[in-house]
DNA sequence: CCTTGACCTCAAGCCAACTTGAAGTGGCAA
DNA sequence: TTGCCACTTCAAGTTGGCTTGAGGTCAAGG
């Protein structure tokens, strides 16, 4: 069988139902039908979802993902924005790296305090001036919830 | 002179001044006493706005970082944790270089759409699995409101 | 027949980290 | 002395990405 109701894409895709029905309102995901009031998605929307989730990873909003999809469906993703993002994702990370080793040195130093750790100081004033915006410190997704929609990943 | 009024900085420290009421509202910094009704900060709140910066560059939030500070304002920075962030930011680093990687596969990949490359189905997968969080793609900060607090980076 | 439970809708809530707006104050140059 | 305008306060708004809640529908099993 090809049709999948919410929980079974949502357990698949690790994402809430509540999630898919988001997406959807949003575009970015649609379901093939109904069977009465009752979403079925084909399996593909599992690939999509993938697809979301990397374009997510990658820094893009959702707005942007969906508008990365032709009206067909069909990923049109510019090339050009990719390299452009992969060029992106690349001073981010390397400025990661020095965020990093900076902090691993500050946490084997053995100054006092960080405030006299030459290093420490030289790392403060590169994290002061690089414009590196934060890494989202977003809330770690609750798991469960306790009746209704438990179609949620985590212990299943 | 020692006292820095709040526009003087936010202008050094690459905020706005209300990001600089905020910041005193949540206790992570301290103004020194007022002029008036102005707050005068000294020199040294310089270095703890970049070590607020270095914190939420590093994925701390503002009241993880308000907890390293000790009451006395030293920052009581466990070493421990220090490199526990540098090993949470290596993995990020890894999963954001193997993204790198695919992006730049894709972009430059002849099947003619992404779906059909399979080196982008394998970073699906992966993005998939993995549980990367988010880049933050916060809003590019405005530069510039029309009056009052103008005391914004930017055009200076 | 009745309950259960997975689904449904729609509106509202949440979170962090700020920003914006309205209305007021006061330091300092001319 | 005057007037400018950078400052002040406080409350409310913004953004993105969902989550939560109330109240409802429906198919299947006991």
């Amino acid at each position: 069988m090809n049709e999948l109701d919410i929980g079974e894409v949502a357990r698949r895709a690790g994402v809430t139902a509540s999630t898919l029905r988001f997406y959807e309102e949003k575009g970015l995901i649609a379901s093939r039908g109904r069977r009465g009031l009752r979403r079925l998605f084909d399996a593909e929307v599992i690939e999509r979802l993938a697809l979301i989730a990397l374009g997510r990873t990658a820094g893009f909003s959702l707005d942007e993902i969906g508008r990365m999809f032709g009206a067909d469906g069909q990923p049109r993703i510019e090339r050009g924005k990719l390299s452009a993002k992969a060029e992106e994702l690349d001073r981010t990370i390397k400025r990661l790296s020095a965020l990093r080793d900076g902090l691993r040195h500050a946490a084997a130093c053995p100054a006092p305090s960080h405030m006299e750790c030459p290093t420490f100081r030289r790392i403060l004033s590169s994290a002061g001036s690089g414009a590196l915006r934060p890494l989202a410190a977003r809330k770690p997704r609750r798991l469960i919830s306790k009746g209704g929609d438990r179609t949620t990943n985590g212990k299943d």
